[in-house]
DNA sequence: TAATAAAAGTTGCAAGTGCAACTTTTTATT
DNA sequence: AATAAAAAGTTGCACTTGCAACTTTTATTA
């Protein structure tokens, strides 16, 4: 498992630490790790100790979204999905790195910056996969065919915020992405729609509860 | 959406290809696209067109594990878990840019190689991060709880090689990781022992079918 | 080392889900 | 526009799972 600084010298380190506007900072067990460092984009990434990311719910239910020990890395740009209502808190005492996103890509300090650039986008590209893939681990995570439905709605209607979603594939392709079987989900949109908290029609839902 | 040539002149790009040794690949539709560019170790981006990665299970099943659309990245370090039976299948007319890895983060090229060999590790950090994920997704997507141990098992033993796995956290954690009942998983997990398929005692499970 | 908390192990029951086997509707292809 | 193929919509049934409510065992802390 390779860390931050694997294959870089002590001089090499101190060099980035002060390229890059680097701080380190040390929690206690128990403590909240976001408050202290939050900016607007940040790379965090821990040196030693065990942190959790929890999303709190609005029924007030706490999710473990993610275990982060040794070289994790997390931040606002990754790991994390958008407004969200999330903690990091350490399980042990933990020391944190934490870099400012935009610096650490910004060209103007290097020479080949184009080609920075291209890295920056590379980094762009996985970390919107990246949050693709928790996106779909948060609606797996539900037991309950009802509540992967209602978590899916809830993530888009956060992004368009909007009432109605139009399913960009189809009901076959979402029963596969929310890994149920599809008469089973259709069984459920149906008692949603019975309930009045949808309306459905092709691939047009529409929540009546928003 | 970010693109990998996104604020990059039409010069900077043609830069980019000789410094990395880009090679732009175009396939026809339902044409398998990794044995053509396959090796050892390479970052894959659509350009344009829809493509899809399927895992062949033992049994002949085939799961499509992932979509990719244009701008997504893929490749032996990214989104495919290490050693398993898979296929890219071009679903359109794709046209792929295909990157070497490890020439990518090469700092003999550049200036200030020591930022880079941290970008790179960074990368690697988040790719491992990735592969994690991914590994639980395909866990997540199984239906049935017993699907879904033995698919947990199936990765720890490719992991370690051995018939003997030591859980690195407790059956509850377990239960969570896999997104079920912890009574139902327990109840599973007997079921399993009763067959003679696994041995289980705290948290040492041995797999006899191996 | 005693007390306390957490995890493991167990079971009955109700509810939810997968599956199969359809019919109907929509979309794609010649 | 006719035909074929795919997706949407529907239902009964068996089986699986979640949940609650325990007991027993293993860890943790005072």
């Amino acid at each position: 498992m390779n860390g931050p600084f694997t294959d870089l010298s002590r001089v090499e380190i101190n060099k980035l630490y002060n390229l890059l506007g680097v701080h380190i900072y040390n929690f206690n067990k128990n403590q909240e790790i976001l408050p202290t460092i939050k900016s607007e984009n940040i790379i965090g990434i821990i040196l030693d100790g065990h942190a959790q990311i929890i999303n709190i719910e609005y029924n007030g239910n706490e999710i473990i979204i993610d275990n982060l020990f040794k070289d994790n890395v997390f931040g606002t740009n990754i790991s994390l999905t958008n407004n969200e209502n999330y903690q990091i808190i350490s399980k042990t005492d933990t020391q944190v790195l934490v870099i400012d996103y935009d610096k650490l890509l910004n060209p103007i300090n290097l020479k080949f910056s184009y080609f920075n650039v291209f890295l920056k986008n590379l980094f762009d590209i996985i970390n919107t996969k990246f949050k693709e893939k928790n996106e779909r681990i948060r609606i797996l995570e539900k037991k309950q065919i009802r509540d992967k439905l209602l978590e899916y709605f809830e993530m888009q209607h956060k992004k368009s915020r909007q009432r109605n979603i139009y399913l960009p594939f189809s009901l076959k392709d979402l029963a596969d992405y929310i890994a149920v079987n599809r008469s089973a989900m259709f069984r459920e949109l149906k008692h949603l729609k019975d309930e009045n908290l949808i309306n459905i029609n092709n691939r047009k839902i529409t929540l009546l509860y928003k």
